[in-house]
DNA sequence: GCTTGTGAAACGTTTCACAGCA
DNA sequence: TGCTGTGAAACGTTTCACAAGC
C-alpha cells in the first residue's frame, strides 16, 4: 500500500535537498518561493522542481509560487519526518560517537535511544552527549529495539562485523538501516537500507578532479 | 580533455562499489570473478556489470570471466585511487576528528595533512591519531594549501560557516570539495564536489520505511 | 558449457512548451 | 505579467539477446 508508488527513486532523493533549502529560506524569513527560485538554489531547473513536487500533491500558486512553511509542512509529511523516529546505534567508536553527538539528526526527529558495541571495555560506560546513555552489549539487541520502540538500525562498526549486526538488528525487529560500513549489506527484498561509504564519495571526487587535469 | 567524457554518472558511482567488492574478493582468496557473481553481490544485474566496465575498456575474458586483481589496478588506475590524494580538513569538531582517526580514507590513498578551525580555543592542540598534526587557524589556509601540496578540501564545519569556508578553499587552490555541512554549496561550474548530508540519508530511510506502513 | 562485449529495444527521467490561473 | 501543472518530446540508462571467444 504504498502511498507514492509511482514516484521516481530521484524525485524522492531531491524532496530532502528542497525541504533542506526551504528550512533555511524559512529561517532567513522568506514566506513564499518559485521553482526558479527554489532550483536555482539547488542546481537543479525550475522544470525539475514543479514536475518534483506535482508528484506529491498541487502546492502552488500560479502567479505566486509555493508558501514556504507550508511546503516544509508537506514535505516533512512526505518524508516522515513529521514524527520522531527512534534509533539503535551499533558502534561506539568515533564515528559513532560523533553521530551521537550531531545534533542535526535530533533536529529532524532521529533520536538515538540506544547504544550497543561488542568491546566488554566500554559497555556499561556512560556517553558524552547522549542524554545520559550507557554502552550496552550487542547481544541485548533482541530485547532491547521492541523495550525502546526503536524502528531504525544504525551500523558504525568494521566492514567485517557489519552482517551478522544486520542480521541481528532485522531479527529484533529494526524496520530500516543507516549503514556506514563498507560493505554491501545482504537484507531481504525490500527492507530499507540507506549506505553511506565515506571513502567512496572522496573517490568519486578524485575521479572528477583528475578528469579535469587530463 | 575528459578521459571517459561519455560515461554516465550511475557508472562511475557504481565502479566505487565494484572496487570494494573486488577488494572484499581479492582479500577472501578469490582471482576471478564473472559479472553475475559480482553483480548478485551488489544487487546489480550481469548485463549492468559488463556495459559500466566496458564503457572503460576490456578487461574479461569469455568464459572465464574478469581477473580479480587485474579489474582492482584497472578501477584503482580509472578513479585516481592509484595515487595518494593530500586533503585539507577544516572542522576539528566530532565529524571532523573522527574523519582524522578513520583508517579507510587513508587506505584509500586520502591523506589528511591539515586540519583547521575557527574556534580560537582548539588551535595549536595536538590531534589524537593524526600523526602528530595540530589545529591550525582557517585563516591559514591560503598558506597551507600550496605549501602542503594539498588538491582536496573537506567540510565539517556548522552549516552557516560552510559557503565562507568553501570558498576560501577554493580560493586558496583546492581543485575539489568533500562536503559535510548540511547545505547546498555555491561553487563555480565544473568544481568537483560530493555533498554528505547525514540527516538525508537517514530522511530516505524513514520515507521508504513509512512506504512499507501504510 | 560458460562468459564477455555490444548493438538494439525497452524503460525511466528530464526538459520543453504552453494552457490556464493569480 | 509571472508562475504553476502537465502532456509530449527529447534524452539517458538499463535490459535484452546473441555472436564470438574461451
Amino acid at each position: 500500500m504504498p502511498r507514492y508508488a509511482n514516484v521516481p527513486g530521484p524525485t524522492i532523493r531531491r524532496l530532502s535537498l528542497y525541504l533542506r533549502q526551504l528550512e533555511a529560506m524559512w529561517s532567513a524569513g522568506r514566506d513564499t518561493v518559485s521553482s526558479k527560485q527554489l532550483g536555482d538554489a539547488l542546481g537543479v531547473t525550475d522544470a525539475q522542481v514543479r514536475k518534483d513536487l506535482a508528484y506529491f500533491g498541487q502546492f502552488g500558486r500560479p502567479g505566486i509560487g509555493y508558501r514556504v512553511p507550508h511546503l516544509i509542512d508537506q514535505a516533512r509529511m512526505i518524508l516522515g519526518t513529521d514524527q520522531t523516529w527512534r534509533a539503535a546505534l551499533v558502534g561506539a567508536g568515533n564515528l559513532g560517537r560523533a553521530l551521537i553527538a550531531y545534533r542535526g539528526l535530533a533536529r529532524k526527529g532521529f533520536k538515538i535511544v540506544a547504544v550497543l558495541d561488542r568491546d566488554a571495555s566500554i559497555i556499561g560506560r556512560p556517553l558524552p552527549d547522549s542524554d545520559g546513555l550507557a554502552v550496552l552489549p550487542v547481544s541485548t539487541l533482541p530485547e532491547v529495539v521492541p523495550a525502546k520502540n526503536i524502528r531504525i538500525g544504525i551500523i558504525a562498526v568494521p566492514a567485517p562485523e557489519a552482517q551478522p549486526v544486520a542480521d541481528l538488528m532485522l531479527q529484533a525487529g529494526v524496520q530500516g538501516i543507516v549503514n556506514f560500513a563498507p560493505v554491501a549489506l545482504n537484507v531481504p527484498p525490500g527492507v530499507p537500507v540507506s549506505a553511506i561509504d565515506l571513502a567512496i564519495h572522496f573517490e568519486q571526487v578524485a575521479f572528477q578532479v583528475a578528469e579535469l587535469a587530463d
